[in-house]
DNA sequence: CGGGTCGTTGATACGGATCAAGGCGAGTGG
DNA sequence: CCACTCGCCTTGATCCGTATCAACGACCCG
């Protein structure tokens, strides 16, 4: 296949990055062609499915990786089980703490996740030597930090209609960027997981959907397919200005 | 004043560096003694009074700051009041957030404070030019990230008790580095905070206090004065394996 | 058909919120 | 110097929202 004639404004871009989304938001977009050529030759590709859980809570973690498509959950255990989703990574985000050795939290796919895995060592060198690529992740640490304390008002000082709304709005603000006031998506979280996100327990969780659903604000078909008709209402009832 | 003679291995240190501790662990640290001169020329020190807010959420901002001294609280507001404290900034943390124009909290003086304020566009200059600055940010923003979620945990799934022994366990843990099991120190905030931190009223605060007192697991003096005869049992009672 | 997982719904218990009163130290004015 | 007030904290009584315990329905798969 000559790659020349298929991608004439960039000759050099390696087959795997040709067709990845990825590349256009994620860290690649920071990359010049030479230095994805290079980057790929150490990559692979890996599908996780959901359940299943990718990186342990205090394991090392040589390798980081961008999230091609799917949602992957990151949670915190405590010594007697309890458990506290920290916060959801969805594509194109890219995950793996630079600096950091052990991972103080696990990584689960919560749906069917695929993912393209970097040797650590490889990106650390791209890192030291494109500031562009460090300025991205940086930005986009600054971003999650936000996403984190925006949280921690959801988690302290809302009630459990106010944190399903909250959840609910934050996975439908993922869906479509815009169709306007309304919002159809599949939930990528279980009950559980939901409970464990915003700090509650599954029947919590589930008298509060029905809630929604009872005065309107939610449509819900098969425990997982969510049809919001009126999104400000929906933030509403988050307890969103 | 002659600087040459008093500062031998740093000739060019500008006169209001030259004291400041922050400039071993804080950001100044990543920057040459030339960068610094230039700093130092746009900078200007700032005392702020325990109570005062000096960034409103939604405000928008044109400075950076190293803390000096004292505890800044940064706190999330709903509209209708319910505050969150979404973390604490002691010295020499820096803080604002780079690329965001906005802030969403508002920072305040939780003890009397000193800064050292910088333009906003000094700093950003200085970070294009100076890759280790930005790694340094960089750097700091996931610490911060990192704590954040550890709150989460503490927010979602912690009992009252324990979430106070977590806020007396942080406190602590930024005393001096040292002191063996036991630690002494001044709390930096009022009831009315610790309670805004830990999404409690102040209420439960006082009396999980009142009951960590009685189990011996600290003692209390002045209601801000607290000795803690032994972290580990504290630990403990945080809920921290 | 039986067994398993996941979600819903109901009855009850309990932890923390709310409402209310009072203590204590600091500042203020008589 | 004392009486008064004010902010901050503690303590008690009661209420309410969410957890817990329990039963059951829907769906899937063997």
């Amino acid at each position: 296949m000559d790659t020349l004639t298929r991608a004439p404004r960039s000759p050099d871009l390696p087959t795997v990055c040709r067709s990845c989304e990825a590349r256009h938001g994620g860290v690649c977009s920071a990359l010049t062609a030479a230095q994805l050529m290079e980057l790929s030759k150490h990559s692979s590709r890996r599908t996780i499915y959901a359940g299943n859980e990718f990186i342990g809570q205090g394991e090392s973690v040589s390798s980081y990786s961008n999230i091609l498509k799917g949602v992957v959950k990151l949670s915190k255990v405590m010594a007697d089980g309890r458990q506290q989703i920290v916060g959801l990574q969805f594509a194109p985000d890219f995950m793996g703490r630079p600096f950091f050795e052990q991972s103080r939290m696990a990584a689960e796919a919560a749906t069917d996740t695929e993912i393209c895995v970097f040797p650590r060592r490889a990106i650390e060198r791209l890192m030291a030597e494109t500031p562009e690529l460090e300025h991205l992740l940086h930005s986009q640490a600054l971003e999650e930090l936000e996403d984190a304390r925006d949280w921690m008002l959801t988690l302290g000082r809302k009630t459990a209609q106010e944190k399903v709304a909250s959840f609910l709005s934050l996975i439908a603000s993922h869906g479509d960027p815009e169709a306007g006031d309304r919002s159809v998506f599949e939930l990528p979280l279980s009950r559980a997981d939901i409970a464990d996100f915003l700090g509650l327990t599954i029947e919590t969780v589930s008298r509060q959907m029905t809630k929604l659903r009872k005065e309107g604000i939610i449509q819900i078909e098969n425990n997982r397919h969510v049809t919001v008709p009126d999104l400000a209402r929906l933030a509403a009832a988050a307890g969103n200005d």
